[in-house]
RNA sequence: GCUGCUUUGGCUCAGAUGGUAGAGCAAUUGAUUCGUAAUCAAUAGGUCGAGGGUUCGAGUCCCUCAGGCAGCACCA
């Protein structure tokens, strides 16, 4: 006798055990059609699950969150109906939901080719159609092992023999002749399933290990509706226009080339940007009380035996040798602001030394990880090493994180992601210190009151480290910003301090960047501005143009009273029509076009008009100077996120 | 690195079934001097990522290598 306390508080009684979907029924025939599953006591089940005591219901339909996932995970199936159709020798691994949709890995001997997609995406919608019944079994460990053995799935075999206990009762769901298994819930019926659209294939290896096979993945997206689907394929679409190595190539930004894969050929306007950002960062430096420092390209290799990085990343090193001596081109700074640290006696009251350098680094990065400006061999670390004691550890991070914000505020960041990566099976250092260094992560973090991810056995060997992330403008995910804890390098390197006992002792390093690498950070900037830097990141920040050549003159002593004030100028004197050179200014997104015409060179004035096309009408030039330099001290990024 | 795809003039792209390359934009030149997202015309410019091979003949088929794209793996 079942009571059922429905989410707004009313209560029905049952005489028998009901199903979710008959309490739906029981509410109305509307909510029945859209129940895709339910929840029982806050806890998720498919449809056709029993109630059988006294509990809360929930009926969940697509216009949820955990409603739409059901539905792509049923897509997932609906994948594995289809491809068994079309491709009967097909092993299934595993099948997810992913955001916005699912994927499907496969093992299958045929390489899937575009216009398989087509007739596997043709295949699912017409299966789909038919609407038929998604049958739920319980089955017994044996059962599910027979039924794969039988159907000649050796991965389902494998999750089952090293995923699944014995005693367990795995979820087979018929598809009709397809049977999956899964915890579940699935949609009740194939109907739901409507809006999807297998998006593309790639390589991923089972379990996620690359000594394993290699199998195929396909990926699809999946939504409730038509209007969501579409509406979702144009964001991709736009995303697409967003990205830094078109935008690169057409604001002539920076190129990369054959010869030099992962390193970048900065061209002039990419090149102001990435300026003005060290520019940026070094006032902080100033605001944050750090010290600069510059450390060498190339180091012997002992010295990288030393610090362990020989033994790690070797293979990831760029290395060259002169007169019988090794050297590796450096992968990272610490080192060589350790040896800075070591350059002369340091007492706990020189403590902190905060040491940046912008510092060039070379690592020879797998082929296949390089990604434009993200992923790169070649590149910049606004980088910096917090010399300190123990005491001081809480404090310096705390610091560093504050920084972080207000580094990231002034570019217009909103979506930070933060983790805490935690102590990893394999590392060095006593529990007590880890102890104490993840308290002091965990505490800064807060103090500053930042939601984080907790990455537990993610750390470093050497220490715990917090990441923050960026986005670019298809969301996939880009760490910048970090800061890590290490207990191994000074040690490692000799570095030591007196202490108040007067004896020795060895520092705490905290290794801390804030943009990552200038390079991913002008990369995920790009995308994030789609190209519209704020004024005072533009490489051009105004542009002068004249309307015929009588006023070319007039035009180019504006600039120069604009160039002398400091401002990125340059004129547009060609023969050709205004609106020619607007449109071409606009879509080199300057900020500020600045047109001269017979009337403005009479009155000393310009007609301004900016990239969002805001005509912001005729002014003089020292007013016009006003209104730049108060963007550019502001650093107003307003106006500049449009799209591209 | 792995799997798949891809690589044609500065850029974006066409070039079924193999018979020595086309367009738009940009560029150059000329005309036009015309007030806020594209004035008109003409000209020039590729031997098709690199190297092999098959063929009477290859951008077009095969192999090797390199770059790029998607994802996986990696990311101090």
């Amino acid at each position: 006798m079942p009571k059922i306390t429905l989410p707004n508080g009313a209560v029905k009684e049952f005489d028998h055990a009901v199903s979710i979907s008959e309490v739906a029924q029981s509410i109305g025939s509307g909510l029945a059609r859209n129940c895709v599953a339910g929840r029982i006591d806050g806890v998720l089940h498919d449809a056709c699950d029993l109630v059988d005591h006294d509990a809360k219901v929930e009926i969940v339909t697509p216009a949820e969150k955990d409603g739409i996932d059901i539905i792509r995970h049923s897509c997932a199936h609906l994948l594995g109906h289809a491809i068994k159709e079309l491709w009967p020798d097909t092993k299934m691994a595993i099948g997810p939901v992913i955001e916005n949709g699912f994927y499907y890995d496969v093992d299958l001997e045929h390489k899937l080719t575009a216009e398989d997609m087509e007739k596997l995406d043709a295949k699912m919608h017409e299966l789909a159609k038919t609407d038929y019944t998604v049958v739920k079994e319980v089955a017994t460990w044996q059962r599910a092992y027979e039924v794969f053995t039988e159907r000649n799935e050796p991965y389902k075999k494998l999750i089952l023999e090293e995923n699944v206990d014995k005693n367990d009762h795995p979820g087979l769901y018929h598809h009709l002749e397809y049977i999956d298994m899964c915890r579940g819930p699935h949609v009740p019926h194939m109907g739901f399933c409507k809006h999807f659209k297998l998006t593309h294939f790639a390589g991923a290896y089972w379990r996620g290990n690359s000594k394993n096979k290699m199998l195929q993945r396909i990926y699809g997206v999946a939504f409730a509706s038509k209007d969501e689907l579409s509406a979702y394929l144009k964001r991709r679409e736009e995303a697409a226009k967003r990205d830094h190595r078109v935008l690169g190539k057409k604001l002539d930004l920076y190129h990369f080339q054959q010869e030099a894969p992962g390193m970048v050929f900065w061209h002039n306007d990419g090149w102001t940007i990435y300026r003005e950002i060290e520019n940026f960062m070094r006032q902080m430096l100033h605001k944050y009380h750090y010290i600069e420092v510059k450390t060498p390209q190339i180091m012997d290799r002992v010295l990288w035996e030393r610090s362990g990085h020989w033994d790690k990343y070797q293979e990831n090193m760029f290395t060259t040798s002169s007169e019988n001596r090794d050297y590796a081109i450096k992968p990272m700074n610490c080192p060589g602001a350790i040896q800075i640290f070591n350059s002369r006696t340091r007492s706990y009251r020189d403590l902190p030394i905060r040491m940046a350098e912008f510092g060039n680094c070379h690592r020879n990065e797998p082929s296949g990880s390089l990604h434009g400006l993200l992923r790169v061999r070649a590149f910049e670390q606004d980088d910096a090493h917090i010399f300190c004691t123990e005491d001081q550890i809480m404090q310096e991070v705390s610091d560093c994180i504050a920084m972080v914000y207000d580094v990231y505020s002034n570019f217009g960041f909103t979506k930070v992601d933060v983790k805490l990566s935690t102590r990893p099976e394999k590392r060095i250092g006593s529990d007590e210190i880890w102890d104490k260094a993840e308290e002091d992560l965990k505490q800064a973090l807060e103090l500053n009151h930042l939601e984080y991810e907790l990455q537990p056995g993610e750390g470093a060997f050497y220490g715990p480290k917090i990441e923050f992330t960026l986005h670019d403008s298809l969301d996939r995910a880009w760490q910048c910003g970090t800061v890590q804890l290490d207990f191994s390098l000074p040690g490692r390197l000799d570095a030591h301090y007196i202490g108040e006992d007067n004896q020795e002792h060895t520092p705490v390093m905290i290794h801390r960047a804030m943009l990552g690498s200038i390079e991913r950070f002008l990369g995920v900037l790009t995308e994030e501005f789609a190209g519209s830097f704020p004024t005072w990141l533009a490489p051009v920040q105004a542009v002068v143009m004249n309307i015929t050549d009588n006023q070319a003159d007039y035009a180019k002593s504006v600039a120069n009273k604009l160039d002398e004030a400091g401002i990125r100028v340059r004129t547009d004197l060609r023969n050709d029509k205004v609106g020619f050179k607007i449109r071409e200014h606009t879509l080199m997104r300057v900020p500020y076009m600045l047109v001269c015409g017979d009337r403005e060179a009479e009155n000393g004035c310009v007609a301004v008009r900016t990239r969002t096309g805001e005509d912001l009408g005729v002014m003089s030039v020292e007013d016009l100077l006003k209104l730049i330099n108060s963007d550019i001290i502001s650093r107003k990024i307003a106006s500049a996120k449009q799209d591209a």
